[in-house]
DNA sequence: CCTAACATGTAAACTGTTACATGATTCC
DNA sequence: GGAATCATGTAACAGTTTACATGTTAGG
């Protein structure tokens, strides 16, 4: 595969790998991918335009995506797609199980670990915010992500769809479980700041 | 609160506060912070040494915590407290229902999510590892996460503890799902690559 | 007319990790 | 004697975000 591309394909950044396989359900500019990632993979990895943008150069000169003018009116516009490179570049990566990696980084749930620091009613407000978080999110995979991924399986797209119960089904179970840790509070409240 | 600090307390970068609430929970020494973060709160803000001996320097220039030389033997070590000004601070952003970000990077579910790339039984590899990552996790959890919550319990904190079974419940969670895609790939597999 | 959305780009700042660097002590 | 753990620190690097910068088009 590639033996002409500059950079080594073997080890791109993952912001790179979520631009390949965009670009493979469908996006078609660096607009594009970055409305379409905010609207479906943002809790799972967001990037930011000005990522995108110098790494679309940097993929079409390892050959992994090819990019034209495409302007809409008088709007420029670059329009790319991904290479046969590309392809099997994100297919190396899709396959690799070394790198899972798993990087959480949640205040709310971190400030619920501190909060023996706080008064009771003060760790009640923050469980009901914390109840609200995972429901404001539940809705915005209702709202955006579920349709989102309906467009690609549409498109014969399966798996955006099959990722989203992933998401809801965490942000049901802390739903919950705020719930629960909120009676608990009611029922065994602390005898003083610990 | 501390007129007299050189540093505004008010916007502390979130290790610093990861360092004054394992201060306060009872860790002594960086190495402490960081051993009692790699049991405990990795899962949800992870920290490195080398952010850890520069933070707790600034924060006890700030007055923030009081540090003393404790070598041990001829093994030289540097042990800190949380001051009361430390706690305040502490305290006022356990308060602040603004800033309850929650920021996952998770490339095993990007994986996931990019699947419709791969074919059936590297899908089911996937998932597997998926699975075994999350099993992982909470052995992880049970072994090394539940014994320093019961050392935090047995002081008086009883938050540590409360806070573990939303870890769980996310992967105990994950690993049914993964159970359910499998059988459902097995029972309904894509016709072919989309 | 003005706001939101479309559209692309860069520079500076900031955050965080890895590697480098050093040394003591304990346990096998 | 050697490995693991205790213990602290810095420098270079990699990764990311924010702010700056600019211009078009559609809709209310």
């Amino acid at each position: 595969v590639a033996e002409h591309n500059q950079i080594e394909p073997a080890d791109l950044p993952i912001p790179a790998y979520v631009i390949l396989g965009m670009l493979r359900l469908g996006a078609r500019s660096g607009y594009d991918i970055k409305r379409i990632v905010d609207r479906s993979t943002r809790y799972l990895s967001a990037i930011s335009h000005a990522q995108i943008y110098p790494l679309l150069k940097q993929l079409e000169r390892a050959g992994l995506v090819r990019g034209r003018a495409e302007p809409r009116g008088k709007r420029r516009r670059r329009a790319y797609e991904i290479t046969k490179d590309g392809e099997a570049v994100l297919r190396r990566w899709l396959r690799d199980e070394e790198d899972l990696v798993l990087d959480v980084r949640d205040v709310g749930l971190l400030k619920l670990f501190f909060a023996d620091a706080l008064d009771e009613p003060e760790v009640v407000e923050l469980v009901r915010a914390l109840r609200r978080r995972s429901e404001r999110i539940l809705g915005e995979l209702r709202r955006e992500s579920l349709p989102a991924a309906a467009v690609a399986a549409a498109r014969g797209h399966r798996f955006p769809h099959l990722t989203l119960p992933f998401g809801t089904a965490m942000h049901e179970a802390w739903v919950e479980y705020c719930d629960t840790l909120e009676a608990e509070l009611r029922t065994r409240p602390a005898r003083t700041r610990a």
